[in-house]
DNA sequence: ATCATAGTCGTCTTCCTGACGATAAACACT
DNA sequence: AGTGTTTATCGTCAGGAAGACGACTATGAT
């Protein structure tokens, strides 16, 4: 048996599926797409697409998060950073049923954006939109508008609960939160995130003593703001430290 | 375009990798088998093969890590437990140039076991061995018989680096180091492991202090044991508890 | 002027950790 | 038997971090 005897192993297709995630309206919603053909037409599935032949798995995510959202520019020096998004490998699925068409291993990404302006459909995509993910993953609750939520297409319900998951613990550890903001941000939005992407309720004056006193994490740009109502906050920008210590704690229950 | 068109998405080779980690002699090692065939006969690579077409990606991983180490029954009720190992992936590699043969896809997998006989050769090696992860990844050092130590084939140091970079942060939040550990182990045992894969020196009063009394972590046989020399110790077992709350803390430095 | 809303600074208590002293129980010597 | 060595285990103390929460500040709305 030769080493390059194309019949020594099965042939597979290989996709990227995007858990885009984002915090709107103090929810964490996921970016979805609905199925314009079959299998599973009409139903709802996380973005993603063939890997093409010569590109690598960063790449081909990269590239379907720009066609998805719209995000205009990847770095190429930064490989987890398409235009202010956080994008990384989240894990890969190849459950030989989990297409009944063929044989495909999906490797998905996650990917923490700032909030965006509506998603713009692409692809084989009928439409596309933001929904929480509380919807998605609950498939007795109901939509938005009240429609009964059909569970997401292939196991991508799976996949969406490993990227929350992945999103929840990240954010302990890591300044990742920030990649839900925009460049620059108050405490109180930073901490509207963590209370939405963990879905909690935290003391803001704790919070604000655990973020501006980890060295690192926030940098003050000088500029103060109203956004919210209230007084004014300051403004900050994402400092360099990625990686927080001692961690952010997520309350217990 | 049909979406069942062969042509519609270019073909990949799918394999699982392995990174299987123990701790012998107070060093954390790695199984490496030599590569008997091109490319890069001679070198040292991490244990792998192709994922077979009807197989799931964590069934081929168990698989190839039974093949290589001799462990003798996988337990479908618990995926992530292989005969007393840990198993569980890691991350998917799939640069277009990391094969020069063709495009693959390789599913790295990471595996912890307790110290092992030594390893069995299979399947396209010539031989198999257990080499703490230093000589491996430090391409300028020199291997146990003082052999200058090549690097690993293809992309696989980087994909050690990553499996072993996995383990030691799991073992901070997570009883993950038990998996390292025979069915009953004392504290002591316990501390050495995280010594090995840290390589730090823990102060063991501390050690056991927080170990002991973290509770779920660790079940009092009620026997003793000699093992190690010095005063008799405790003998435990693993608990159910699989998370760490508040963590084990890596010493800084 | 008063209220509602946010942001920011402090205080107090509790828990956890790191540093390290002290004791206990085995073995290897002499 | 006695002494030293090794490992296990318990205790004490000081410092740091986090939860609970009081107090004050600066805006806009009524």
């Amino acid at each position: 048996m030769s080493p390059y005897d194309p019949s020594a192993f099965p042939p597979f297709a290989v996709t990227v599926d995007l858990v885009v995630l984002t915090v709107r309206r103090h929810a964490l919603c996921a970016l979805a797409v609905r199925r314009g053909e079959p299998p599973f037409q009409g139903r709802w599935a996380l973005p993603g697409g063939f890997v093409r032949d010569d590109e690598d798995l960063s790449s081909a995510a990269a590239r379907e998060l720009i066609e998805e959202t719209g995000l205009c520019a990847h770095d190429p020096a930064d490989p987890d950073q398409v235009n202010g998004a956080h994008l990384e490998q989240l894990a890969t699925y190849g459950d030989p049923k989990r297409d009944p068409r063929m044989r495909v291993v999906s490797v998905a990404h996650l990917a923490l954006a700032p909030d965006l302006p509506a998603p713009r459909a692409g692809g084989d995509a009928h439409s596309a939109r933001w929904a929480p993910v509380e919807d998605l993953l609950n498939q007795s609750g109901y939509g938005r508008e009240g429609e009964q939520a059909a569970p997401l297409a292939f196991d991508h319900a799976q996949i969406l609960a490993d990227g929350v998951e992945r999103a929840r613990s990240k954010i302990e550890y890591s300044s990742l939160a920030t990649a839900f903001c925009p460049p620059e941000f108050t405490v109180g939005e930073l901490r509207r995130v963590y209370e939405a992407v963990w879905a909690v309720a935290l003391d803001p004056r704790n919070f604000h003593r655990k973020v501006t006193g980890t060295p690192g994490f926030l940098v003050p740009t000088g500029g103060t703001t109203t956004r919210q109502g209230g007084r004014p906050a300051q403004l900050f920008r994402a400092g360099g430290a990625t990686l927080l210590n001692p961690p952010m704690l997520r309350p217990e229950v």
